[in-house]
DNA sequence: CGGGATCCTTTGCGATACTG
DNA sequence: CAGTATCGCAAAGGATCCCG
């Protein structure tokens, strides 16, 4: 496999921190609704259900380090506002996290087939 | 976000078990190393050099009951040779992983230096 | 060689309570 | 509203040993 000057297995070493970023269920996440434009904290705790407010501030605070979300504080006083963004950078990343989505939504059903099959296959060995 | 048919965040709950599968780091790695084309155990193991045999293992078999990666066993008895490979649907896979891989080995410089910026502002906070 | 089984440490993450 | 701090469980994952 060749990645420009980079080779796998030579560099995974390099990208695949980046890749565990990038990968990280919650990050992508931040990243896909954000990709709909600014939102404030509330509203992304509201439109990804299943977080909890630890791990969406925790993952802010990480896609803030490394540059691909930042942070406005609206208001400083109550009720506080901060309102959240993607960076240039952030918005270079939703052409590929889509491309991956889309494979995602599109194959999600043949995927759990296979694996419902494949589940069926061991049991009936596990009898016979 | 639209996806098809899809919205984020409305069927973020059907799609992101996929994205934990596909931005699993260690089924990424093993995906990409097999996109040369088919390798024994052993071979996967040292290409991937971080790896430890255990967690191969693990996500070879979760890669195969998802019907991205096929197993066959070419000698039965001593030594035993297992190959593995990509499925149709692990090869579908490939495209847009490489996407992916494209943009961090492009950035992960990029987040480097931004990381590395946001930690020494922390610390200039702290202090001051 | 290609694993399976076991142990044990580390990490992830939710729940809860508190604050400006 | 937008967090921070703490606790504690459950899952991830490395190390090691064993086997056909």
């Amino acid at each position: 496999m060749k990645l420009g000057n980079m080779s796998v297995p030579g560099d995974c070493a390099r990208i695949s921190p980046i890749l565990s970023r990038v990968g990280d269920k919650w990050a992508t996440l931040v990243i896909l609704v954000l990709s709909e434009g600014p939102k404030r904290y509330g509203v992304l705790r509201r439109e990804i259900e299943s977080i909890s407010q630890r791990m969406l501030t925790v993952t802010l605070r990480a896609l803030e380090r490394d540059g691909l979300v930042s942070r406005r504080v609206l208001a400083e006083k109550n009720p506080p506002q901060v309102e959240y963004s993607l960076t240039e950078l952030g918005e270079s990343l939703i052409e590929p996290l889509f491309a991956l989505c889309q494979w995602s939504a599109l194959n999600v059903d043949e995927i759990e087939r296979r694996r419902a099959a494949h589940d069926a296959r061991a049991e009936g060995e596990e009898v016979g």
